[in-house]
DNA sequence: TTGCATCTACGATTTTTATCGTACATACTC
DNA sequence: GAGTATGTACGATAAAAATCGTAGATGCAA
């Protein structure tokens, strides 16, 4: 399976959020972060499905678009991809990159203690 | 300043490590990764020279070509833009993601831990 | 039934990124 | 000085990603 672009990672997110809707849905929701075309939006969720990323189903006059893949695992691969290229594969690396710069929040900060914490518990 | 793209920071990784070199050696150790030819290696950190991410003197024959932007700064920028489209965000999402899947090791999960203890100390 | 709104299909174009070929210059060596 | 090695410059192409225009189908409403 294919690891998604940019674009069609924002429509991912869209779907991921919704469980499922119509193109002019997904659009109304990407317009508003970023202008963009009708057939824009259309024609990537055709290619997606064409990929394998989407599946669709006929309801109406309309398509009902949803996501084959899951979200979870779709992000485990971009971030270690990411990690791969931006921090030679080291997790750690990119953790501690993040926390020595202060532009994480101290709820943040606090939030990755909490989880770390439970993780210790278990 | 723009941000690198995927070819390019392959070249800055290199050269942050080296500190600055010819493009024959930045060549050899970029071929070791992935099958490139001389000129298209040239030609990148040309472009790059362009766009300012890379700076060159002359010395002898060769041009030695060096970063201009600091690695931490780049890394920081380009660890946000992947947080924005991928996480909306949220760092801490990230690294709950981060840490939620078994792919990091235990050596990598304590590098963290004793990371946060240390920020915790001051 | 004519016109408008809603959707889809498909081709085409544009933009960005990545890659390479060729030509040319310089210096060293035999 | 002919040949080889090492560089650079520059244009061109290829590949990937993103965008849009136009045509055509269908249903609804005046």
């Amino acid at each position: 399976m294919p690891t998604p672009t940019q674009a069609e990672l924002d429509i991912l997110n869209i779907l991921w959020e919704t469980g499922e809707c119509r193109v002019q849905d997904v659009h109304d929701r990407l317009n508003k972060i970023r202008a963009i075309g009708y057939t824009t939006t259309l024609k990537s969720m055709q290619v997606m499905t064409q990929k394998g990323l989407l599946d669709r189903r006929l309801e109406g006059r309309s398509h009902i678009y949803f996501p084959t893949i899951q979200e979870s695992a779709t992000k485990n691969k971009l971030l270690n991809k990411f990690v791969d290229k931006t921090f030679k594969g080291s997790h750690s690396k990119l953790v501690v990159h993040l926390l020595g710069n202060n532009q994480v929040s101290k709820e943040e900060i606090k939030e990755i203690k909490d989880y770390l914490n439970q993780i210790e518990d278990e």
